[in-house]
DNA sequence: AATGAATGAGACTTCATTCAT
DNA sequence: AATGAATGAAGTCTCATTCAT
């Protein structure tokens, strides 16, 4: 709004940043209202960039919404790489996926809602399913370091599971069940 | 538009089950385009009923969204109860568990989309979460009947994590993989 | 809502008073949202009757608002006149022409709201003119009762410019301004 | 529809009166066919511009109607303080507002519907309300310049009474009694 | 006699996109 | 390179009225 940087006389131009600020906006709106509710208008005035910007930047609607889930999902794979590298045996290891479960899954509640509506999108749409697939590949290599691949697999579904259930059961539940579950997977 | 019974001319009252086949059409577009396309016209069409119908037997759209959802979760629900009680023992609890996986699971890709199309709405809006949290809590209940607890909430994981992969996950998948991940989480 | 009177069986039938009650209705509902906001559905809903009986008790919306208005514009003639008539000579004339402006006039916000509903109409709708026609007769003729001619067009005017000003200014005025009024009139 | 002036193809862009010219043919249809008339589908027919430029320019219908009753009602003060500043005496004052009631008030029938379609709105919306108070503000202004309070008050009701009674009363009315009502209140 | 069901017309509004500048 | 103006399509919803019962 207050017109930033930009050295030179009239404000505009130079505004490298403008395409990535509206990808950024197109997620924020996305969260707030839904993909239902991320329209060109909507999305602009959330960048504080003019109308015309949208379709300049972009071919359409569809161009954005796709680049905007490319950086979600590809924000959350490497967080997910990230805390999956820094452990160092099974025990911190373990200790990882719970933390994932707890911080970053049952976390932010603008996480939850953008995962639901990628995933919606990717059970009809060949386009974001290459997307998803490509999150699942990397969280389930990231978990191969520290786990055989029954382990990673089953601990990858818990992990879905327990995200499904958090956006989808109001009922309280108990803390220590996260830490109970990856036990009895990891036991082997 | 195939003007059933009704031998006389016009064709105008004497339609009983017209709420109900909206409702069952509305769930056909949802499947088809989405929420998102899941709009006054293409329902009415689809139901083979004026447009001016929509809004005679529901308030809104939304109030028809919401009863379509409801009828979806419960025909869900009530199948899942019906699978594990003709259970009789552990195995073919387990066996029931695996047939729910593969055959419903994975089974219908129009179950799939409206599922996610469904958790995206609950992650939202507490409306739907009232009916997702429905559906988990006969879901638990159900697997209770022939596991304890902490087995029971690890399948409901299990089950939703496969659900969102199957979603999610273009991979080819080992279809032992789920009798495995069964019988691991069921050992003790 | 409670059924009232109906000595018989179903409730329905007898029921003598249902075409007032949705002439009633109609006034209370364009008292409240103005003829605009007059359909058949929320007068029916006003009165407690069923929409059928909208069309069966009227031949369509324009019967039913004109005959509101007819019921409207001869109560407030009626008061009028009333007033009017209970004078007995020029010091009580004055003081009942005070009082209409100042209890009916200024008095009731709904007969305000309905009185300019019915000038627009009667602006451009003879059928409606008529009525106004009558209404302004009858108010002429009942000052000239004890006023003479010039004197009683004089009060109408002030009367109907008061009820104007009521209507479209919202600064405070003095209660005063109408004793001195009716009395400069009238000082002949 | 008529193409105006652009010699190139499309005839798209450059109308810069365009918002003004929706607000004037807005009035064209308030007057014929009143607020009830006066949709957008008409509107933008009469103004010669497509529908979708009716939300372009103002935010919804009431954003519309609110400048078109703001453009009348400033229209009609400008006049009337004109003529009454061109008046030098008491005579001349008295003469202004005479041709006041005859010509303007009486005059065009276009402004008697539009004004008691404005005084109607006034009657129940604050928002219309403060254009009318402003109005009549500036009428007792533009009096008090030749009257004294008292007699500005009474003829600000004397014109009001007879604006009522032009779009009330069918019945012919004397010319002179203007002339007579203007004379008695400001005989003092 | 009375009414619930039904419907076509039309209301307002939002939207993605195009285009002249 | 960038954008404000513009628009046609489509969305949801309300309505007066008709009709079979």
């Amino acid at each position: 709004m207050t017109e930033a940087a930009s050295g030179s006389r009239s404000g505009r131009k130079n505004d490298p940043d403008r395409r990535d600020r509206i990808i950024d906006a197109c997620l924020d709106v996305i969260a707030e209202s839904g993909v239902a509710g991320a329209s060109h208008r909507r999305i602009a005035e959330a960048a504080g960039v003019p109308l015309g910007s949208m379709t300049y930047h972009f071919s359409g609607i569809d161009e954005l919404l796709h680049e905007a889930f490319t950086r979600f999902s590809h924000t959350i794979s490497a967080r997910f790489e990230e805390r999956m590298a820094a452990a160092s045996d099974l025990e911190s290891a373990r200790a990882a996926v719970v933390d994932i479960i707890r911080e970053d899954v049952y976390g932010d509640p603008r996480e939850l809602v953008l995962s639901h509506e990628l995933f919606t999108l990717a059970a009809r749409k060949p386009a974001y399913r290459a997307l998803t697939t490509a999150w699942m590949l990397r969280s389930r290599a990231a978990l191969e370091r520290h786990f055989d691949r029954d382990d990673a697999r089953l601990l990858d579904a818990l992990i879905g599971g327990l995200s499904i259930h958090r956006a989808l059961d109001d009922e309280e539940r108990d803390p220590e069940e996260i830490v109970i579950g990856v036990a009895r997977i990891t036991s082997a």
